[in-house]
DNA sequence: CGCAACGTTGAAAATCGTCAATCGACGTGG
DNA sequence: CCACGTCGATTGACGATTTTCAACGTTGCG
């Protein structure tokens, strides 16, 4: 066994399937070519004909879309293992904005490698269709968040959902996680202003729910919270031994 | 020619790429297992373990998940031509419910005979992604309209791009369509209250913008309505001669 | 005719945004 | 070293949007 299950995205295909040495090596082919951009510097822009993915080494990201009026909307954030711009490969222009939030890790992905990954490795094609499954399931519950749930239920839902997210990948445990996230991405993520992001996290820290400060995120009261959010990580699909 | 032009999902896939007749006559053998549900039978549930898929031949559908308090969101509608369950085939189990609003024909797709298709003709399997992709792009738009619009605009967008869905399927023009869509559907699809859905409905066809009624859509004024909603189909990835 | 589903409207209440101000941490230039 | 500016976090007051509650109208259908 090599190092490569330290790797974020093997841990996280792992809880799909179990791979053979063949398929490890052919994946870690597609880490090779390695970038570094610094926080704020777009890897990807809206209406952009580009049509690279990457996979996130290591890092922050979210990727959003820019309104005319100026305001965003933080689709998701991507932590390390998960791929940037998979969806925008096959249309004609990039639909969303990809920003790194802390100087990241990527490596580059070429269509033409992902293609013969796909006709060599059919079983490394499912993993790598499941994960983006997985994607579109979560941007799916986050609809649900902000159709139908209140600030402090979509704050809590959210904050589980990373923590689930980050143990995945074996960046987060139980009773919490380290977080470079600001209360404005927050805000644009949650679609409500960071005013209000910041009266939802006194109140659930002062109901001894979550503790979100000077980034890092402690669960005071797991179950509670669990409760609170009506969070069932089942739209995760992570039913492996990670999940408890 | 044949009379496949006429078929929703060949109109769809033909804004991405042009079929060979070999391509074609694949296509149509994936249409050929027909069944009919009637509306408010559900095709799928959230936690069914069952992979299949559908393509929507005739009627309307909507996918939503439902919460422990009885609310529910709707994720998006399928109209004739759009995939049915698609994300679940890979997923452990599925994490929405799908309910035909009218009485509905379907084929059933078995996993089997896509991937059949998928290493047949890769051409195919390509413009199958690019429709998945695009359904993506779709929920992530109106995760911007539930995050970063308030009603009107929500509204606005909402009927919009039906529209624009629509007329790529022929199903609809640049002056307005036949929708069966009830307020409430509405109310659930933009996380609103169905009390609201009426009030914003009123105000727009007061404004001489769009008017909604009696299950049809009439665009007033398309300009204006475009401009409140802010729209942009780039999303929508439909820039053949369709569009307009 | 009467029920049921959908549409419509008003009034009151809750949620959330905007505006404005303050504070602490941090880095930079003088 | 200190002044200054910036960024993020924090709080209060006020106002706008939207929900909830309640009632009533309309249509279609058995």
């Amino acid at each position: 066994m090599t190092g490569s299950l330290k790797l974020p995205l093997v841990r996280k295909l792992g809880a799909f399937v179990t791979f053979s040495e063949d398929e490890l090596s052919v994946l870690t082919s597609l880490l090779q070519r390695r970038r570094t951009f610094a926080a704020g510097h777009d890897l990807m822009r809206q209406g952009q004909v580009d049509q690279t993915a990457y996979i996130l080494i290591d890092g922050w990201v979210c990727s959003h879309k820019l309104l005319p009026d100026g305001s965003r909307q933080i689709v998701n954030f991507q932590i390390p293992g998960d791929f940037l711009g998979l969806r925008n490969v096959l249309l004609h222009a990039s639909d969303h904005n990809i920003e790194p939030i802390t100087q990241i890790e990527v490596s580059e992905v070429l269509i033409s490698d992902l293609l013969e990954v796909f006709s060599r490795t059919p079983r490394l094609a499912t993993a790598v269709l499941w994960a983006a499954s997985r994607d579109e399931a979560m941007i799916v519950e986050h609809l649900v968040n902000l159709g139908r749930r209140d600030a402090s239920q979509r704050m809590a839902h959210f904050l589980l959902e990373l923590g689930a997210r980050l143990s995945l990948v074996g960046m987060g445990g139980s009773g919490g996680y380290t977080c470079p996230l600001t209360q404005y991405l927050l805000a644009d993520a949650l679609g409500m202003s960071a005013v209000h992001v910041n009266r939802v996290l006194r109140q659930l820290r002062e109901d001894g729910l979550v503790t979100f400060r000077s980034g890092h995120v402690t669960f005071d009261d797991h179950d509670r919270l669990v409760e609170l959010a009506a969070f069932d990580p089942a739209y995760l699909d992570q039913g492996g031994p990670l999940m408890k």
